[in-house]
DNA sequence: TTTATTTATTAGTCAAGCCTAATTTTATTC
DNA sequence: GAATAAAATTAGGCTTGACTAATAAATAAA
């Protein structure tokens, strides 16, 4: 059994390596968690003790099968809150991931996939990412903005980049919520602004500044 | 705002009171929460300080309107997420309270409200505990044992005391679950047995024993 | 009322997890 | 390669919330 404090330090790690860092070192560690380098490095020595992870000062950290399997647990765990607190309790894009960060340690045996069960075994959670499956399984992502789909394609909304009470209330008049298909249709060259289709039906354009706050996924 | 284990006294304090325990003592604290008194003296103070807690040597232990409230929070939480993991989760009888421990400690704005509303404003939890109101309100600890009601009453049931397997199979073979109704048909006064009426067709009869173990509210 | 017994309290420790400041090591740059 | 900068580490300290052991106070019994 780990600590609240031991989980987040193996997520963090988890997360670096899986956003491509290299070599993650304790500075980056710091950096992620906002706390000092000599705590890192004390916790580095207790986990390592403790078989989850392995320390080379020319290869950095890397998690063991142990601490892998604990870190993508606190993920899914992670990822299926945000799922829940969105799609039962209505909470917004921007207050999940707080809540969610409480929630990942809550332990019980079968909890993540009862949680799942439960919302329908979601693949991605309302950030865009994806969510472990219960062997550890991870979906590849490609995540970008829909100011930078090509015309044509097609598209999935994940996240918006804006929170303001402005957007939202603008994405909710559009009709555009979490996994909202999008096509982009075309592109105008003047004010960068893009002519989309919402759904099969309705067509709008919308501006370079709306398209650079939509976070989606690539379909097509 | 208040640590876990702040939290954990408060609740404690609280369940003690609504116990009817008269004299609050350090020692009746350390008991409830498995821990040492001595502790428990160090935590009166820090308490007391916060203004959460009000201590007198004659009087023992009180909360403060503001502990109450902190407290009752902490309680409403606790209870709602029984709910949850009873009737979302399929979890049994016996394993949601180990989890909703855990899960009494998230802290956001509006999560129990949110949690309420989803659950649609349940009134008692799976152990026949009432869950207090938004407001502090607690609805009066209505459990009465099946032994107790009078006959030609109709009650609903909404826990159990006894939670081994093989209670639970029982009932589920009789199809008793949470919120089923039950009348109660006629005591037989040898072996204190009863006739009752499951639902509106079904009518069997049960021990004693099994009758004390099933915590129902009256309805007529 | 005096003695026993139970409670409460104080004093001193300890582990976890963080911190700062100082030092050593590693990378960069001139 | 030497000087400088950045990163890693060590040493020592702090806070929280627990503990044990010793003492003081209150309660119960003789």
């Amino acid at each position: 059994m780990q600590t609240l404090s031991e989980e987040n330090y193996l997520k963090i790690i988890y997360n670096l390596d899986k956003q491509g860092l290299k070599k993650i070192t304790p500075t980056a560690i710091a950096e992620a968690l906002s706390n000092n380098p000599a705590s890192v490095v004390d916790m580095i020595k207790k986990l390592t003790e403790k078989k989850l992870l392995q320390y080379e000062k020319t290869k950095g950290v890397k998690l063991t099968e142990k601490g892998r399997d604990i870190a993508i647990m606190v993920v899914r765990k992670h990822r299926l809150w945000e799922v829940f607190l969105l799609e039962k309790l209505g909470y917004g894009w921007d207050e999940i991931h707080d809540i969610a960060e409480q929630l990942e340690h809550v332990h019980h045996t079968d909890l993540a996939d009862r949680l799942d069960k439960f919302l329908g075994q979601p693949q991605y959670d309302p950030h865009g990412d994806p969510i472990p499956k219960a062997n550890g399984e991870t979906a590849i992502t490609y995540k970008t903005l829909l100011a930078e789909i090509e015309e044509g394609k097609n598209c999935r909304v994940v996240a918006v980049k804006d929170t303001s009470a402005a957007f939202l209330q603008y994405l909710k008049k559009l009709e555009i919520g979490i996994n909202t298909n999008i096509t982009l249709v075309e592109k105008i060259p003047f004010d960068n602004s893009i002519v989309i289709m919402i759904g099969k039906t309705l067509k709008t354009t919308v501006s370079k500044i709306f398209a650079e706050n939509l976070v989606v996924q690539e379909l097509s």
